[in-house]
Parts: structure tokens; C-alpha cells; sequence
RNA sequence: AGGCCGUUAGCUCAGUGGUAGAGCUCCUGGCUUUUAACCAGGGAGUCGGGGGUUCGAUCCCCCCACGGCCUACCA
């Protein structure tokens, strides 16, 4: 119970570390004890939003709000106060919305107005009076009766300047909520769009399914997972690097139209676009193919961007964005022409067809001194022991990333670096598939699943092969997943679709650690921790 | 994992090889329509941590921690 006589706690404060100003706040707290004020009652009725009260009384005059003297029960945050001796002006936050309250001691009364001297910024507090405007014409309530409801034993950070301290502002995202009302604007338009997909889908029959994110055999990307262990079953399992395996043995068991939104983890490297665990989309539409699923995420992609912005174009990192359909698109081959054209290096496509003609050009246009398409310098011996496709994916990603500003579809992927896509009927070296570029970002990647079961096999073979030296340890076929494309999957397209990427666009947010609240940071307690060998 | 930059009061930031500074916040007093309220007075620091050089280090050097940007990793 009387953890405030914890030995521990030096110099008054509530807890280790905590600021000076706290210990003059836990005095107040008892202070409020002492007058038989609660400091942490149970409830509050409001009769009104902060937000309610401005909207309907905004277009009000003084005299009309004299007249009108609605009465109301409002209750917040206090963020600023203006102290006049027997009056106080505070503004008072519900998060979302501010708004003014005057009080006066004659009217709160003694009892009532000595309650403020316990009061500090931070503190909720609820308010009873009437609107009114105050004679510099600032909406207020004019308080009848206040309501003391929750004590801040901390300081918020300070009015003018804020918190801008990027450390802060991830590991207390609550302050950043507090101090930095577009922050808030974020999530609240992340939840928007969100919300926006999902209608989209549920309006076109999709259901919402959820599949395992604990997976024995991690599949349906490339990347590296983490591995956890359930105790019971003395089982070695892995947080799932994508759904897309579960998705698909769905469709094979008749839901022809599916969706998940949800988290995705991949044991890499952290970065402004890249979070271990983020937030992916992925749908499935029997009987649609690559070509199907493009117009599907083209009009997703565009719905959820009406949803924040009535303009077609919107500003990304400085930049216009234009998301009006149809997008653009290009085949990768044409996409790495383009762009090697616009570099002043030589490129005849031939070369791109021909894996001699490739190596030669690579080895002879590409060297140290090319930088690619976000300005950085190329690394040539990267291209070494690539197989032609895995070469074109490269100097894709080299060359043209970079300058796909505008959302634009990439199309005609190699089938060395498609493993559950299907082939094109004309061409077998290139897989029907594509994947969507938008502020130099990859944001979705869809096609034609492959669902030729010896097929697919063979591919994770191949696979398994081409990784064999780089990783190690040889990669587990999911022969799972192959059994069930061996009951037989409709022809079907899939799409995933990265949401933190999409909100990143739609936000205007340089780092994905702005669209996610909680993004992974080290431990702060790491300071202290000796270093270790 | 590598390179560069950063870390000073609760917040935002100056600063110097010789006892540490500002604004806001905070505390005390005054003020019954203010709003970056105002007026008067006052307090506030492990200068991220450890080691070294020096008569003396917040400043120079080394190591470490955390963060940012870039690279690497990322079908």
C-alpha cells in the first residue's frame, strides 16, 4: 500500500529518476486528501465532447451564447493555465479536441476554487457550467462546479517548442500523442484507411480470415524469421515472415475470396521503411489472375487515398503524388531501359534477353562509379553468380526504384525470383506478375499463383538449391502446402499489400517509425547494463 | 554488422580547458475576461556512462550505451 515510504525512493519523488517537480505534485496530491478530494474518482458523466461544443457553438456570437447559456459537463486534460488571481482561464484537451474554460471563484466558490491550487498541468479535471464567449470572443465554459478526476505525477513537455526529441517521442508515444497533435492526426487517418480496406473488400464478398503467425516451417517470402519454442510440445516454431501459404490452402478448401490484415515479423535489419514487425494485406480472388488483382489493388490503393485527401495528388516528402487510375506500368525490362536510358548508360535490349550479353554489359557499363537510382553507388560484385533473372531483379531494384515516384506497376517478373507464381503462357521465362512502386518504395506485389503442384515443388527444389550455399542450413520444403495444392487450387490471383508503406504515402511520413505507435527500439535499461565480452 | 552525426535542467536549445547558461516549465507573492497572460522574487544539473591526458575536463583522447541518417541484410 504505502509505497511512498519505499526506501528506494530518494528525495521525495514518487519513483527513481523521476524529476524534482514530481515530488511537489505527490504534495499536492495529498493535499487534495486533506481537503477530502479524491484524486483518482471512479467516473465522470460528460454531456458533451470537447469537439461537440465547438462545432455547434463556433458560429455563435457572445449575445446568442448569453442567450442560449447552454449547460454542460465536459472533462479533459489541462495543457495551459492562466492564473488572475480570483479567476483562471484553462485549456482544457480531450486529445482530439481543446477548448477554454473560465473559472471564477465566486461562482466555483471557496471550496471549490481552493481545489486549484492542487492542480497542475497534466491533471483531468471535469468541468460543469455554460458555454459562453469570453470578451476577446474565445469560446469557453464558464465553470459552475469542478470535478477533480485524475492526478500527472510527471510534467508534460512544455508549450512553445513541444517534444521533438525523436527518442521520446517512441518509447512514451503517449507524450508524443499529448504534445503533438498531428501525431495523432496520423493514426487516426492510419485507422481511416484501414478501415477503408476493409470496407472495400467486405463490399466485394471477401471474408477476413486470420492464420497462424506461429509457423513450424515459415513460408511464402524469402526473408529470415524469428524462432520461439512452445514448451508443451517441445516444438520449435517460427513468427510467420507472410500468410501467403495459409491463404492459399484456404481457397483450395472453397473460400473462393479472402483477406487478412495483420502482422508479419522478419529477423532483418531496421530502417526508415523497414520495422521487424510491420503490417501486411494480402488477398485472394479464385478464379482471377494477375491482370485481375492489378485493377483490384489500383482501385484499393486510389479508394484508400480518397479517403484521406478529396485531391488526386497528394505531397509525398516534397513531392507530388498523383493517384489517379489508371497507373502506370511498365515491364521490368522496360523499366531498367528507361531508367539506364535516363543515367546516359548504353542499353540495347537485347542484352536483356541474352544472359551472355548481360554479364558482359554488367561487367562493362556497371562499375563502382554508377550510383543507382536513390544516388548511392552500385556495388558490381553483387551481380556476380546471379542467375539472368536474379540479375534483371537486380538492376531493376538498382536502376529503377528510385524514380518510381508516381504509383506505377511493375510487370513481367523473371521466374527465377518468383517461386509462387505462374509462369506466362508466352514466355516461361517471365512469370505473370507484378508489384507496385510508389514514392520510391515497393508497397504491393501480387500475381497468378502458381497451382500446379509438381510445379511448385519443383520450384521450392530449385529454390532450395540456390539458397543452400548462401544460408547454410538448406531451407524446409513445406511439403504441407504442396499436399494441399495437390487437392487443387482454382486458378486464383493474391496480392500483398504493405499497410505501414501505404499509410507512409498517404501521411506524408518519412519513416515507417512514424505510421507504427510502438516501433521496436533497444531497451532503454541497456544503459546501465555493463558490456559484455 | 559498417560509416557519419548526436546525447547539457522536466521540455526546447546556447556554451567554454578554470565554480554551468537562456526561454518555457516549476516554487513564493500579487492580480475577477486571459490566451506565448502580466508584474516581483526564487529554485532547479551525474553536461549519457566509464577510463585516460591535464594542476584542472562538460570541452581534448579512448572504450561503452542509446538515438538519427546512410550502407549492408531484405525474392
Amino acid at each position: 500500500m504505502s509505497d511512498r515510504n519505499d526506501p528506494e525512493i530518494e528525495g521525495g519523488t514518487p519513483a527513481p529518476g523521476w524529476p524534482q517537480e514530481s515530488a511537489g505534485r505527490l504534495a499536492k496530491l495529498e493535499g487534495l486528501k486533506a481537503l477530502g478530494v479524491a484524486p483518482y474518482p471512479n467516473r465522470y458523466e460528460r454531456t458533451h465532447g470537447l469537439a461537440e461544443i465547438v462545432e455547434s457553438c463556433s458560429g455563435k456570437n457572445a449575445e446568442e451564447l448569453e442567450a442560449l447559456s447552454p449547460s454542460v459537463r465536459v472533462a479533459g486534460r489541462i495543457l495551459t493555465r492562466r492564473d488572475h488571481g480570483k479567476t483562471t482561464f484553462l485549456t482544457l484537451s480531450d486529445g482530439e479536441t481543446r477548448l477554454q474554460i473560465y473559472i471564477r471563484q465566486d461562482e466555483v466558490g471557496d471550496r471549490g476554487y481552493g481545489i486549484l491550487g492542487f492542480v497542475d498541468l497534466g491533471d483531468f479535471l471535469g468541468v460543469a457550467g455554460r458555454v459562453m464567449r469570453t470578451r476577446k470572443g474565445e469560446l469557453s465554459v464558464q465553470a459552475r462546479e469542478v470535478a477533480f478526476l485524475s492526478k500527472a505525477l510527471l510534467p508534460l513537455p512544455e508549450k512553445w517548442h513541444g517534444l521533438s526529441d525523436v527518442e521520446i517521442r517512441y518509447r512514451q508515444r503517449h507524450v508524443d500523442l499529448i504534445a503533438n497533435p498531428q501525431v495523432r492526426a496520423t493514426f487516426v487517418r492510419r485507422s481511416a484507411i484501414i478501415a477503408e480496406i476493409r470496407r472495400y473488400f467486405d463490399a466485394r464478398s471477401y471474408i477476413e480470415v486470420e492464420t497462424p503467425m506461429m509457423q513450424p516451417i515459415p513460408g511464402g517470402a524469402a526473408a529470415r524469421p524469428f524462432r520461439t519454442h512452445h514448451n508443451a510440445l517441445d516444438l520449435d516454431l517460427y513468427l510467420r515472415i507472410a500468410p501467403e501459404l495459409y491463404l492459399k490452402r484456404l481457397v483450395v478448401g472453397g473460400l473462393e475470396k479472402v483477406y487478412e490484415i495483420n502482422r508479419n515479423f522478419r529477423n532483418e535489419g531496421v530502417s526508415s521503411q523497414h520495422n521487424p514487425e510491420f503490417t501486411m494485406l494480402e488477398f485472394y480472388t479464385a478464379y482471377a489472375d494477375c491482370e485481375d488483382v492489378m485493377r483490384l489493388t489500383e482501385n484499393l490503393v486510389a479508394a484508400a487515398a480518397s479517403r484521406v485527401a478529396a485531391e488526386r495528388t497528394l505531397r509525398y516528402r516534397g513531392r507530388d503524388v498523383s493517384f489517379a487510375v489508371p497507373f502506370a506500368r511498365l515491364t521490368m525490362k522496360e523499366a531498367i531501359l528507361k531508367a539506364a536510358g535516363e543515367r546516359g548508360l548504353r542499353m540495347d535490349e537485347g542484352a536483356l534477353d541474352d544472359p551472355n550479353g548481360l554479364d558482359d554489359w554488367v561487367s562493362r557499363e556497371l562499375t563502382a562509379a554508377s550510383s543507382d537510382s536513390h544516388g548511392q553507388p552500385v556495388d558490381p560484385t553483387a551481380y556476380h553468380g546471379l542467375s539472368h533473372g536474379e540479375r534483371l531483379a537486380r538492376l531493376f531494384e538498382d536502376l529503377a526504384e528510385g524514380f518510381l515516384w508516381n504509383p506505377t506497376f511493375i510487370t513481367d517478373y523473371p521466374v527465377e525470383v518468383s517461386p509462387l507464381a505462374k509462369a506466362r503462357p508466352d514466355d516461361a521465362r517471365f512469370t505473370e506478375r507484378f508489384e507496385l512502386y510508389a514514392g520510391a518504395m515497393e508497397v504491393a506485389n501480387g500475381f497468378s499463383e502458381l497451382n500446379d503442384a509438381i510445379e511448385q515443388r519443383r520450384r521450392f527444389l530449385d529454390q532450395r538449391r540456390a539458397h543452400a550455399e548462401a544460408e547454410g542450413a538448406g531451407r524446409q520444403i513445406d511439403e504441407d502446402y504442396v499436399r494441399a495444392l495437390g487437392h487443387g487450387l482454382p486458378p486464383t490471383g493474391g496480392c500483398g499489400l504493405g499497410i505501414d508503406r501505404l499509410v507512409m504515402l498517404l501521411t506524408d511520413a518519412p519513416s515507417i517509425r512514424d505510421v507504427i505507435l510502438f516501433p521496436l527500439l533497444r531497451p532503454e535499461t541497456g544503459r546501465e547494463q555493463e558490456p559484455s565480452s
